[in-house]
DNA sequence: CTGAAAGCGCTTACAG
DNA sequence: CTGAAAGCGCTTACAG
């Protein structure tokens, strides 16, 4: 490996006047060429960990994701990405895979790399979670989940369920299955059903009944083919796009017709829900936005500048029409 | 900050035996108790920039990306990974937005990190690439795209789109619309479009014409929405899912069916392709294989063992729904 | 404009 | 088991 000494010796002039020349510094014209010269030969380039140590201008933001491969991850990679290069900065990114021990290991690695901040894009969180929190010196910002203490940007789970619960029963749904996932999830298991249940029970004679179900497309699909054979609901309300996907799939699959044999109603906003045929009513959520969100406060705090503890991200109810007035039979 | 000597001095140890510590070395039982509590107190994380530019045990891959929200580029990085991880390397990841300047930038910024090796998911490849390829002292491997003299992993776009053109007029299509994207783009602009075109030309009596539309769904929709006006193709094949499902949106949207009216294939194998209905006949790619590939590869290059120049990564033809033979009208 | 020297926070032989 | 010292590749006052 070549190094800023090797540059020196070839190019005959001190380690001093090569990273003043590197670093934009007043070099003369003459030993600017030199310098150059040797640059291009030997190929060199500077070892950030050594500017680093030195030049202690930590101007890197850690991301932590559950999963790659999710719209909600990429868009609000996105987010973050172009608001972080916006003022300079640079994303790093780790992932752990949905898996929580690993998702911890991840939050130390990126203090170890003397990050500015960690955005950290959550799930569940444990014991462990909270105990890397207190004890991590780095600036952090939770997306997706709040914990007390901790600074935050959710989405607005709860009221958006509980407006896009009142659009179903306006729509005259009465028996109504809906598919959750694991309330361990506290944001999308949690959240989501009690803003519809809050909607649901101002209704006396509406008939919910709760299932849960995975995050996959496919175990969605199960769950529906059961549902729709035990029980005859004239709407499924999906706590995710994918779920309510899974459900628009057991219908092709049965040969249900959506909306007319019963209609369906997603969360999240993703792409594909209005590329579908029905298109889906769903909540959408602006994650890229609240990718943006998420840097911009995360830079804030590693100014020392003040953010509110709870920040809400925008969410709208978007009518497609997989939702429709329930068939009489 | 709090640095090993601030630990060291709180526990009135020397700073190489705090080192011994940390690193699992031998260390006596009360000199450990001290050093820990001191640790736990002060909430001490060592700096990876001074432990790697010290240790040299340089075992981090950057991977540049093109975009973050697609499913090819998050499949692949899951491959990456999975693998990297699986043989105790870190993966790093840096995001160029599609902007070709970018992603040179990025390939430069991996170099000054001194990672062991880079993987670029490449789309395009012009002159700074090459220069980049060639100034960077590090092992590189290009996914999805080939150069002369760098090592690649590519699908195999010509072959595969030779096989799937042989599908289609074996369902015995003639007049043939192909959508296909910028030849800017070597593998999914020239190599797909070429391997169909080498297949229809083996069948005299096939028209086919050559569209050339984006690689968004909103894109391909308004083009396919063109070429249904004025020709009047009995099949559309697709160069990407994408550009297949913009297809279909626009075939619901103007109340056609699918496959009675016309039939539709797409390129890619994304697990939405087999959501929607009907399913979407298509050349599946094996990404998060590949990404593993490309990751136990770049890792032998570091280890300084051989590697092929050029690979290929596997495919299969997914027959559904969305291909039958023409209607006769 | 240029160079010698100190120091960033760590690790690693080398002694003891 | 433990410590003093050198050094990783850079940057930054400080002189000249």
């Amino acid at each position: 490996m070549v190094t800023i000494s090797d540059i020196a010796r070839l190019s005959g002039v001190a380690k001093s006047t090569v990273s003043r020349f590197l670093n934009g510094g007043s070099v003369g014209s003459h030993t600017k060429e030199k310098i150059e010269k040797v640059i291009r030969e030997t190929g060199y380039v500077p070892n950030s960990f050594a500017q680093s140590l030195k030049a202690k201008r930590p101007n890197m933001i850690g991301t932590v994701v559950p999963r790659l491969d999710s719209y909600a991850s990429s868009r609000t990679l996105m987010g973050i990405d172009e608001q972080l290069r916006s003022m300079d900065f640079d994303m790093l990114i780790l992932n752990s895979s949905r898996d929580p021990h690993r998702e911890v290991e991840n939050l130390y690695s990126f203090a170890r790399q003397k990050v500015a901040g960690i955005i950290l894009l959550a799930t569940e969180i444990d014991g462990e979670h909270v105990a890397a929190f207190k004890s991590l010196q780095v600036p952090l910002i939770l997306v997706g989940q709040q914990y007390p203490g901790i600074y935050s940007i959710i989405h607005d789970d709860e009221s958006s369920a509980y407006d896009l619960g009142r659009l179903v029963l306006l729509k005259g749904h009465r028996r109504i299955a809906f598919l959750g996932v694991s309330e361990k999830d506290v944001a999308v298991g949690v959240g989501r059903k009690k803003g519809f249940k809050r909607a649901a029970e101002q209704c006396s004679d509406a008939e919910v009944v709760y299932y849960e179900t995975g995050f996959g497309i496919e175990e969605a699909q199960q769950t529906a083919v059961e549902v729709i054979q035990s029980a005859c609901p004239t709407v499924f309300v999906c706590a995710t796009d994918n779920i309510a996907l899974g459900v628009l799939k057991a219908a092709n699959r049965l040969g249900f017709k959506v909306p007319d044999d019963f209609s369906i109603t997603g969360f999240g906003g993703y792409e594909i829900a209005g590329i579908v045929h029905p298109g889906l009513t769903t909540v959408k959520f602006f994650y890229k936005e609240t990718g943006k969100m998420a840097a911009s406060s995360i830079i804030k705090l590693v100014n020392g500048q003040p953010v509110e503890q709870v920040m809400h991200s925008q969410y709208e109810i978007i009518e497609r029409e997989s939702l429709d007035i329930p068939q009489v039979n």
